[in-house]
DNA sequence: CTTGGTTTGTGAAACCTTTCACAAGGGCGG
DNA sequence: CCGCCCTTGTGAAAGGTTTCACAAACCAAG
């Protein structure tokens, strides 16, 4: 088992997770590869090939343990711990983050924020003071984050993302239109709107081209 | 040429896209598939494979012409147009997205917004009256929005990704994170920033297993 | 204890994507 | 016009991921 797992693999991992802890909530004590596949729109032969990986986790005959596969994907991914972020720029997206209480209560606390703007640094936003950039490096050493998460406009992006990881924080996620190079090791995950709506607009005029060449 | 294109293809080239942009916004009259493979981190190869499924844009010895590229790619991409969207909850990633100049910047206009919250139907938020839920179709119809954005709570984004695909729309982008199954050939995609953060989190676990084993 | 029904774990096969490597073509200097 | 250098377009090879299919294992019932 366990070689270099895909991207792919470990979001499944994910959302195979979101699932389990839904049927544990409602208290279902096994659930089959097959159930487990259905959400994610897997299959259950690629649901034991991504569990394979790690372990032997079933029983034959009977399915997984709930509460054991649970606590062995939280394992896995890390998440029986939980996670504290720095976030750099508090504008749109950046607030929007702060306010979003799903991050919390899956394990990612927000526990510094820092922008560029005099009239926001010294502020509160959600109960969390605004640091101004200069303080960037104490301020994430003090908090201990783990993550760095890019908020800023496209021009920027680049360079707040080298500060953090100077800053010692251990990966990031963005959120500006730009393909960030992963350096030092610190991985970096793009969450990038408008590909995804080109990527939309691609499937939309594909379709209107079909479409449109054989009525 | 052209069979099925896959995503990550189709992502690529939004990227040449972006580049491309820059280039001609400079005055450059030719690029080469290594300058071009360059920021989106593929490879000059990938980048001559990914557009020969389109046709043949480049010339040997030369590389390919910025503007005709860039028009090709537009073309491709469905970008040659701009797109109408529909905003369904006005909370805060939905605030985030209206108040994102980004998204009219490149040809994604938000032209309708939804809430089931009575304090917001009727106000104004940067400009766009919040309707009810209840004129979702007439007013999908009448602004003949062709993307459908799902920024509400999970336990309503499937509903209301149906209700959006029957109101008329070609795509959807949702950010609840929950997997919506593509119906009716509606193509759905999803950002889902706990996945992304938690497939931060595995490697971060990841690289602590490694070094800690190893050291 | 045996039989039958069920589900895992996993090699092998199928499929898909990326990289390699090179012939074909184009431009430029002389 | 010729020869050299450069870059594309593309089959073939390599590499990676998903699906298939089945033996091994487990449970329950008789």
């Amino acid at each position: 088992m366990s070689g270099r797992i895909s991207d792919s693999t470990v979001r499944r991992l994910s959302l195979y997770l979101r699932m389990l802890r839904d049927l544990e909530r409602v208290g279902a004590e096994f659930v089959s590869s097959s159930q487990l596949a259905e959400p994610s729109g897997a299959t259950s032969a690629q649901v034991r090939k991504d569990l394979s990986h790690f372990g032997s986790f079933g029983k034959r005959g009977r399915g997984y343990s709930v509460a054991g596969l649970v606590r062995a994907l939280e394992k896995i991914l890390g998440l029986s711990r939980s996670w504290r972020i720095a976030l750099v720029g508090v504008g749109k997206i950046g607030s929007a983050l702060l306010g979003y209480g799903g991050l919390a209560a899956r394990g990612f606390d927000v526990v510094a924020a820092f922008d560029v703007d005099d009239a926001k640094i010294g502020t509160r936003a959600h109960g969390l003071r605004i640091h101004p950039m200069t303080e960037l490096r104490p301020v994430i050493a003090e908090s201990g984050a783990e993550i760095g998460v890019v908020a800023t406009p496209t021009e920027v992006a680049a360079e707040i993302a080298a500060e953090l990881e100077r800053a010692g924080v251990g990966a990031i996620l963005n959120f500006a239109p730009i393909e960030l190079s992963e350096v030092n090791g610190v991985p970096i995950r793009t969450v990038d709107i408008v590909l995804e709506l080109e990527g939309l607009s691609y499937l939309m005029s594909e379709a209107g081209r079909r479409t449109g060449s054989d009525a």
